[in-house]
DNA sequence: GGCAATACGGATAAATTTATCCCTATCTGA
DNA sequence: TCAGATAGGGATAAATTTATCCGTATTGCC
């Protein structure tokens, strides 16, 4: 597992979200659990962009940050379900509202981002 | 500079927030400038941690998804300063509900990132 | 038996991001 | 004249994140 070598910056409220928030696929991982994708093989057919590897990598991490609960059941075959923390619950508005508004400027945002993108990758975007 | 090789995933909101958003330093950036912290150099005393560098990497590409303008003043020695596009104006109120999350369980927050970061790094947290 | 589904994680590679180092330029003030 | 402030950016290194590859295990089904 791979250790950080830098010091965290915590400095106000932003600097902290940051540190458990950033990650390229955990704010999706929350809302797709927030809507009842409870396994990990659910989630990555939610999101089957991430490897199963990485997604294990920032589950365990959402967990560490206390923003989910892991529950394994001893079953066979196994079945490990994740659901939200109280905690990471009250982050549900914040992710829910982030979304609407990606939602209502998407037509510009994918206008500017794809500007801006590699020529050979316009043709490429998964929509 | 730094072109990307692997196509972006543009499927819902939360993924074009992401491709804007996603920076070290974004967010705080954005925050400074609409607290008035127009020019590079102001912005590098509030976020002393980010070097010159990577902050006008950053700025450039706060600037190509157009959320800031950049206006240089043809005077010496140089000025040069940020402003919020109306398109990043609409960002602030969601980027200040986060804040305030993070303000409000700065606590707990510290204490779960600091549980799981490398114990040499705990004691040099800059605070 | 062979294959798919469930789930986990080490080792390593690739991609990406962030940081460091160094150089350019002009003006002001000591 | 020299230090310091302003601003910019190339080349490269380091850190970090993300992806790929592979191996472990069990059960059920054809």
């Amino acid at each position: 597992m791979y250790v950080k070598k830098t010091v965290p910056y915590l400095n106000c409220g932003l600097d902290l979200v940051g540190e458990v928030l950033y990650g390229k696929w955990k704010i999706r991982i929350l809302w797709f659990i927030h809507q009842g994708n409870l396994r990990p093989s659910e989630l990555q057919r939610k999101i089957p962009d991430v490897t199963r590897r990485v997604l294990n990598v920032q589950l365990k991490e959402l967990e560490d940050h206390e923003l989910i609960t892991k529950k394994i059941y001893p079953v066979m075959p196994p079945r490990v379900e994740y659901t939200l923390t109280d905690f990471g619950s009250t982050l549900i508005p914040l992710i829910g509202s982030i979304g609407v508004w990606g939602d209502e400027h998407q037509e510009r945002l994918r206008r500017v981002i794809l500007k801006h993108a590699a020529p050979s990758l316009t043709d490429a975007v998964k929509t």
